[in-house]
DNA sequence: TAAATATTACCGAATAAACGGTACTATTTA
DNA sequence: TAAATAGTACCGTTTATTCGGTAATATTTA
């Protein structure tokens, strides 16, 4: 478990781990090599749901937290 | 603890929950009340660092997790 | 009810993200 | 060493995001 500051290097570590190329992940992710790269050098400006694929592709799963969490899943808006 | 699917609703629970107006959030986070409008809409195109000043107004956390996290973690990358 | 506030909604413009192309430099591997 | 693969880096263009403005409709509060 890791908070979401250094995304690249989480993202550099499992690609690694899977024996990817940047451009194999930024292939199987359906994005640019250029987005994985930069993804990679700290460039937090980057689209959620684009992040999300790649976790996808490296089985990374992202859990949100807070002290209302347990209240809201228990609602209706779960 | 939930998975990043409907950002949209955990968001404004969160909102409500502080009492706080859409505009007045996006206030805090430093946004326009459009991305607020929206992203409480189901769009899940919203940059990462964005979503992030909305979750940090609104005390929400974000954990990344995977079969390989602790040894990342271990690791000098961490 | 009336006034104030919040929400929903769309628009065009400004900004930012994402792309492929290219090229040059490691780093592997044969 | 030579060839192949991977990484780094910048560029200009395309595409998507984000913005403020505006307006109309709930919803809340006096």
């Amino acid at each position: 478990m890791k908070l979401a500051m250094d995304i690249g290097h989480i993202i550099q570590f499992h690609r690694k781990k899977a024996g990817l190329s940047r451009i194999d992940l930024a292939h199987f992710a359906g994005l640019g090599k250029t987005l994985i790269y930069e993804l990679e050098h700290g460039r937090l400006t980057v689209s959620f749901d684009k992040l999300m694929s790649i976790c996808k592709v490296l089985n990374i799963k992202l859990i949100f937290t807070s002290p209302y969490i347990k209240e809201f899943e228990d609602s209706d808006a779960s």
